[in-house]
DNA sequence: TCTTTCCTACTACATATGTAGTATTTACGC
DNA sequence: GCGTAAATACTACATATGTAGTAGGAAAGA
């Protein structure tokens, strides 16, 4: 059973990843101001994570519930990282050139990243 | 006016990039048996790529039109790149790091990658 | 030409997603 | 204890997407 997340969940989720307990106001004043939605929006945002069983709420404080993730940060990336490869074919060196050729990643990264993975 | 393209979309647009022209029912035989669709819903996406512009009719062969695309595969790659970089804050070295860790991408693939660039 | 076949045009519908309003309930200060 | 503020529960709705059916017209064979 693989969690979908949609951008916007995704979004929450990143808050509560580091967060790692929150309330849907923190949630939502966590969110930059230009792009804050309304607070119920937030709302049901939770409330189709807790469907998706990708949050859970932990406890209450004065009137408000707090969630917590069920999910780890890097499940997710797998997720969508494989995800996205399978819409170029699966091979992930196509993906990387095309990230050198529009400077996305620099030879510098390159060197950096291959010496880290070496170890 | 960014045009974006849903992931089935993506496909026949693939399928039309490699013939450079085709039917609705040549692309539609071009698609893998298991997961080839009904002839109508290839033609519902055509109709739907028209409209964002993404093909255009160009002729008629019998009572079919041919299908060309008025998009590059480049600039559609580009702007799926940077939407899926956006998911992760915009850099792309983290998930390069994360294609490593989880094995989609290997040392050897670093290093030619290196190599190709460098010229 | 008549019939069969194939294509187009149009319509339909469920699910996912972004977005938020309304009504109801709960806690907290007074 | 009561009122008020804030949170929850529930409902709503438009757009995107995957998926396909039906009606009607055009092409092609007999």
């Amino acid at each position: 059973m693989p969690i979908n997340l949609s951008k916007f969940e995704l979004e929450i989720m990143e808050i509560l990843w580091k967060l790692r307990e929150a309330s849907v106001r923190e949630v939502q004043d966590a969110i930059q101001e230009r792009k804050r939605p309304a607070y119920t929006t937030v709302q049901t945002i939770f409330a189709r994570l807790e469907e998706k069983k990708a949050v859970r709420r932990t406890r209450k404080i004065g009137n408000a519930f707090l969630f917590e993730p069920l999910i780890t940060r890097k499940s997710v990336y797998r997720r969508l990282i494989d995800e996205f490869l399978d819409l170029f074919g699966g091979s992930a060196e196509p993906v990387v050139a095309r990230l050198l050729e529009t400077g996305k990643l620099t030879l510098e990264d390159l060197k950096a990243l291959e010496e880290r993975s070496r170890k």
